[in-house]
DNA sequence: CTGCTTTTCGACAACGTTGTCATGTTCCCG
DNA sequence: CGGGAACATGACAACGTTGTCGAAAAGCAG
């Protein structure tokens, strides 16, 4: 910049004016300094803007994995909603262990981000409070941070209870529940909806059609369940791996999946889903966040998404005994 | 950092020193600016550091859309090959707009990024010469950007190829072609591929079985040349979405499609492909850039990454008329 | 104890930008 | 033509760090 003034022969804040478009600058000025600037091939340097402005002009975001589509979603809904708020996204991806959370949130901050978008992976989010307490605004997106700031969520429990409800109207009693590890708060609230449902169906609960873990054991999860005493004539899968692991087994039964995914209508039969929408989720979340950057203050925001059955066939498969 | 040189009776400099742990602070010195440094939640400021220190630890990523697997895949990589040497990832997505990837990288270089990967979505990159004279470091990743830089790309010719000569082995001499827009370079490499595999094989190259356009067209398309004089008895699809859209019409083809998608295993009947590996084209561009980012010098790579041919049952169908 | 090195620490400048205030010039109105 | 307003421009400080250099204190060999 002190190059462009010297070449256009004016002071430093001349240049400074011109490149910030700020008025009081006569049109023969401004029409040298640009030219210098074209010549020179001079670029602001945003580092040293941002540290005479406080302001980054970007936001960070932690997700669980950026190569799962559902999370990829949520990126992609956050990177234009930042778009339209010319601001940068910084991203990384938590693998679902919460130190490298916490890592990547506190190089965020002391890169000084306007904001942040987290998809909690652990549950303890302590180490966030000075952050808050020192301005930075953050939204928890899919599940809650367990702090008070604003929070995007999808109606878990009430989505599972749709999809459980299904496979019970269609006859069967014997519903099995696949979910990922009961420490996710997804999938517990998914299990909760499960449980309601067959309680509001008047159906006995069973602890051996229950299984919560990683999606790589989903698979043997349900052959154990097969070959068991009673063994289920319907699965509900937790989430959009486990559907997948299930698939995969190739057994033939009733089938709805929490998620919905691509290809889902070209299996035979069409997987029938509860389907939630990370672009909706990760624009609300990214929305809220502008919302607080731009300074609205008061109490943090409870956003419940609504999740929709999507029914393609597996869902209504009859059971055996019920021709 | 003021602050806590107050708190801890010491000068500035001396905090700073024991921030970047720097030698020569003696132990009780370090002790007593730590626990100031605790009590007062000081976090260096990273602005300030870049401002100083001209090195940002961080690198700027743009794709054509994080959403699509393939590129949500080389978005993954790039980041864990970025926190293994300490740097963060900016990303965005060009949506194949040129002029938007042309916003997004001198956004980038304004930010002074350390380097840049970028999947090239027009073909004029002359606006990055400059950067690049000044010294940022680039790799072109998927497609090559017109620029003496490192570039990674797939195997785009060979791997159609060999697609299509899988179909000619089984009999097939009426092979359509359904591939993205011409303008795109893969695209424009697949069709190579696709007419040196009939020029191969002594087959005549049948312009009406050869489309190219937007996966949205792609059905359309194919219902033409199958409702047409000569219609095709197998068909290559040029990329993942293409070959979706191809699914979805419900033909009854046989089938090899570029690009191994998830699911492709489980639909009936298994879908053949010829696969490239984001990952490790992800991975191979980042290690390039940090290679360059540590001040490697030296002509520009070019690599070229294989893809791999996975039978899984649509490409072994035979043509109706030979049994 | 002298003269040397080593250790520990601080003062200061600089990175590139922008906000504040001051200066000089032009213009308009009475 | 005087007096102020509006405009164009510049000098300077400050943002929070870190590199450079110098000073004081401590250790050590002779």
């Amino acid at each position: 910049m002190k190059d462009v003034a010297v070449a256009a022969g004016v002071a430093l804040k001349t240049v400074s004016r011109v490149v910030n478009d700020e008025r009081g600058v006569s049109p023969e000025t401004t029409e040298r300094v640009l030219s210098a600037i074209q010549r020179l091939g001079y670029r602001r340097n945003e580092s040293a803007r941002v540290l005479r402005a406080g302001r980054t002009a970007s936001i960070g975001l932690v997700i669980e994995d950026v190569a799962d589509p559902f999370y990829s979603g949520i990126s992609r809904a956050v990177e234009d909603v930042a778009l339209g708020h010319g601001s940068l996204v910084l991203s990384g991806s938590s693998g679902e262990q919460p130190l490298r959370e916490r890592e990547l949130v506190l190089t965020f901050c002391s890169r000084r981000v306007d904001g942040l978008i987290i998809v909690p992976a652990g549950s303890d989010h302590d180490y966030l409070r000075p952050e808050l307490d020192a301005g930075i605004p953050a939204v928890f997106a899919d599940r809650p941070g367990g702090l008070d700031a604003d929070t995007v969520t999808c109606d878990n429990a009430g989505g599972a209870h749709t999809g459980v409800t299904h496979l019970i109207r269609h006859g069967h009693r014997r519903v099995a529940f696949l979910g990922d590890s009961a420490s996710i708060f997804t999938a517990a609230e998914r299990l909760h909806g499960y449980r309601r449902a067959l309680r509001d169906a008047g159906l006995p609960a069973d602890e051996t059609l229950i299984s919560m873990g990683p999606p790589e054991r989903a698979g043997a999860a349900l052959a154990r369940m097969l070959s068991g005493q009673a063994p289920p004539t319907a699965v509900f899968t937790g989430n959009g791996r486990i559907t997948v692991a299930v698939l995969r087994t190739g057994h033939r039964l009733a089938m709805v999946g929490f998620d919905d995914f691509e290809l889902a209508d070209l299996l035979v039969p069409g997987v029938t889903v509860v389907a939630q929408d990370p672009v909706e989720l990760g624009r609300t979340a990214a929305e809220l966040l502008f919302r607080r950057v731009l300074g609205e203050t008061g109490p943090a925001a409870r956003v419940e998404l609504p999740t929709r059955l999507i029914a393609r066939g597996s869902g209504e498969l009859r059971p055996p005994d019920l021709p």
